[in-house]
DNA sequence: TTTTAGCACTCAAACAGTTCAAGTGCTAAG
DNA sequence: CTTAGCACTTGAACTGTTTGAGTGCTAAAA
């Protein structure tokens, strides 16, 4: 009881909290040389720490493990921010990524922390379309389509010797051979059999590939988009610049961060300044859910605040909007499959 | 002189320069009592200012202006950043839109600055081609060509009633009458004739329409790159956040920041402090040059930087950009246009 | 055995006072 | 017109003091 009000009144005020004004808020009536007892107690077991001799306590890593793990409740939502999320989701949107990038600017907006949004898995999206679509004398633009409706496009030069027939034959190999295979395979595909074959058509095909490749591996890219980055800057207590930028740096690997949001697990996970992997994040918490779109796959959404973070009220926020997307995309599949 | 001396003390040191130090760096030999008379005289004419009554002297908005018009020398660039600039700028770039996102990095990357570029005009461009790609049961991808080369796509979903012979001749429609047309005559017919005639070939010309107009206006709208964002947290010496999130939230609109780079000439022009039209700027720089690529128009770069910068390397830096990038975007024109 | 009152002690934060160095302006002499 | 000399000002760095919120410990009360 007694750490629970001291995780819940720090992490809403973020002063250290002491015996007497706990004791006058516990609801039993005990007096505040008991809660020292009980303080030291606490302290012992590593749950709590002070910040220095004679200062009131604040919770340890530990202690937020803790109390995440069996303490908290999740707040209930409030009803005005389920409309938001709602309103926000709905709406003809073009593309699913469209979905994905709103889902962590809304997020952001609620919590005013940063978030994080990972589309449904697509490592194992599957090959459905490539065109060539010529668009003048020397420009050619590569389309990719996947079976489930992301659509990733390049233009490149082509030097003029190249004539649409040779392009078009091009097409039809690949469309031939690999409609329908998951995007590692068709990669794997290209470092292999496909070069010695497009050598019949055309006589350098090194340019050609790399711009196939390139338009593949995009597609076959975990894209995830960030939300509220600027949020950072207020919610950070840091003053070292360096750090900042080190942080916005990380955030803009999409590989780093993957390391950093971890496998994803059914229920909502939380982990606690130095619990993360990454040393830059020792004083933030992350706070990740996967939702699942149907038969579509799972996806990832997260939130990065700081360690002294309301868990209650943001636990409950991120659960409440995962099932909001989910349902939002399930929505979107059902209208794109009919 | 003694102004001279105040703005390249100061602008390296950052301290308010003193009558004393001063003298002893002056080349003829002087006290540093003459030195304080003449002080005086100068804040007489308010080209410098005291930040406490006892302080040195730093150079006022005026007396900045004054240096940059009548007294600076640019610096004679380093052979190692001609270098960089030129080994950065060469390769293969699919886009001219790569060279000037790469542009905007150099240049932060060398001044540890926060920069600006800006194609060559393009209001002025015209369209050459526009396609309907089709996807997928529902998907297509609409694409315009410019004749400059700049290339937009966007995909949309349609009902499924509509059939290809429709779209082939939407899109016929669209070119016969529109190709050669500058891109805001385009936007104007889109908006009178050319609904009238769709309606022969679609029944619901509303969503198109909209598609459209979506991807011709990205394709008319002026867009710039920023590089070195995060350089504006090293350099900036302000501590509120809410600032630094203005600053931000200004540097993503296009518009706004086409405002405060306002009307481009041909010489390199410095904007300080509060010489520019926006308020949150008071306490930077804003270098800004033309760049002219062959017939192909006129560009932009801009440099933003804290009132106190050393503007003489700056100036040097900015300038010798300018004509590594005209020259780099000639020749790419050359090849293009061949 | 648990809780509580009481007390001595600790520490950060806020404040006031001191010293120091780097400046200034002014005056009178060179 | 330039300079030496001097009185004066100021921020920065520092020291010491006070205050209040907190602690741990002890001995008495429940």
């Amino acid at each position: 009881m007694i750490l629970k009000a001291i995780v819940r009144d720090y992490t809403s005020s973020g002063v250290p909290v002491g015996s007497k004004a706990l004791a006058a808020q516990l609801p039993m009536h005990v007096s505040s040389a008991t809660v020292r007892n009980e303080m030291a107690a606490l302290e012992e077991l590593g749950l709590i720490a002070k910040t220095h001799s004679s200062s009131g306590r604040i919770p340890s890593v530990k202690g937020y493990r803790y109390y995440v793990d069996h303490l908290v409740q999740p707040d209930p939502i409030k009803a005005n921010d389920i409309d938001i999320i709602k309103s926000s989701l709905e709406g003809q949107f073009l593309k699913i990524d469209e979905i994905i990038e709103t889902s962590a600017k809304i997020l952001s907006n609620l919590t005013s922390y940063t978030a994080f949004s990972l589309k449904p898995e697509h490592k194992q999206s599957r090959l459905s379309g490539f065109r060539l679509v010529p668009l003048g004398k020397r420009q050619v633009m590569a389309v990719l389509v996947t079976d489930n409706g992301d659509v990733e496009s390049q233009t490149f030069n082509i030097t003029p010797k190249i004539t649409g027939d040779q392009l078009e034959a091009v097409v039809r190999l690949i469309n031939d051979q690999l409609i329908g295979k998951p995007l590692d395979e068709v990669l794997d595909a290209l470092k292999s059999e496909i070069p010695m074959q497009i050598t019949n058509y055309l006589q350098q095909p090194e340019g050609f590939l790399k711009v196939f490749g390139d338009v593949l591996t995009q597609a076959a890219q975990e894209r995830f988009y960030v939300g509220g980055r600027l949020n950072l800057l207020s919610f950070s207590d840091s003053n070292d610049v360096d750090e900042l930028k080190s942080l916005y740096t990380l955030m803009d690997h999409s590989d780093d961060m993957a390391d950093v949001l971890g496998q994803p697990s059914d229920h909502i996970q939380v982990k606690i300044g130095s619990e993360m992997t990454n040393d830059i994040l020792k004083d933030y918490s992350l706070i990740t859910a996967t939702y699942e779109a149907g038969d579509h796959g799972k996806g990832v959404i997260a939130l990065l605040g700081p360690t002294r973070m309301p868990y209650s009220r943001m636990i409950g926020l991120v659960g409440a909007f995962r099932q909001e997307l989910a349902q939002r995309l399930i929505d979107y599949y059902r209208y794109f499959d009919q």
